[in-house]
DNA sequence: AGTGAAAGATCCTTCTT
DNA sequence: AAGAAGGATCTTTCACT
């Protein structure tokens, strides 16, 4: 699916995605054109699906992260979605099987910023919160094999 | 810390981090320069921490997504962290306070995979998997107030 | 698929206000 | 922070392998 050049691209796009056509040609072993053929398809199929900006969260201010596994009460479970939507410092979440129904991930500056957000939870669903201690894997990609 | 400018530049970075300065500029209402020297200090800051590529997992064939919280059994801690981190299809780990000790999230292809992985930290420590059903928020930034 | 050269477009930074 | 301008840089096109 994809051959050893599209994974030196995506490395080296993963590095840096503003660096230019030409630097990408150089590290990858081609040409310009080639290259830059490589990177238009590899969008056009979909794999690689946009370029972004990483931000540092502590540089931001937020100092604590948590986890929080949240089961909505019965009924509830749309409203506690809307909620969740509606809470910026929600800055990924995901609907799971098991017992819990979703599993959040929270940025906030303080702790009693914590448990303001979950006070306003609270009565509409149970919740399991930990707080982020380190992080042993930071987000990376999987094998591009 | 960010005013508005810095904020709509973050958010034009977000949505393409390879648009050029110029049309930077324009987007944010600045002129080159000015735009330039903003984007210079967000990354001197700390603000900005890198430019990188978004992959999709399902273009590259993951069509799962499970988070595991993972309990090592006594004495297995960095038996269980090594494990972890040499695991590609662990795309992020986090350590946390309360009874499970790590929580990861894993793309896999298939549940056979899925099998296949837990069945390496099943002797060092004690799993919960749940499957991804769905994502009600999509990794996002926290407010850049 | 890829190369190499070349032209044309684009861009970034410098300087002045 | 704006605006103009110069010079560097880049990307794409084209003919060929």
């Amino acid at each position: 699916m994809l051959d050893a050049v599209d994974r030196l691209i995506i490395d080296a796009l993963t590095k840096d995605a503003r660096i230019s056509l030409k630097e990408l040609a150089q590290l990858v072993g081609l040409s310009s054109p080639s290259t830059s053929e490589r990177v238009r398809r590899l969008e056009e199929r979909g794999v690689i699906s946009g370029f972004t900006v990483e931000l540092s969260h502590e540089a931001l201010g937020y100092m604590l992260q948590a986890i929080v596994r949240i089961r909505p009460l019965p009924g509830k479970l749309h409203i506690v979605q809307d909620l969740i939507n509606e809470t910026p410092e929600v800055v990924e979440c995901d609907k799971i099987t098991g017992d819990d129904c979703f599993i959040a991930r929270l940025f906030v500056r303080s702790i009693s910023q914590l448990d303001e957000i979950l006070d306003r939870i609270a009565d509409k669903a149970e919740t399991n919160t930990s707080i982020v201690k380190s992080q042993p894997v930071k987000r990376r990609h999987p094998p591009l094999a």
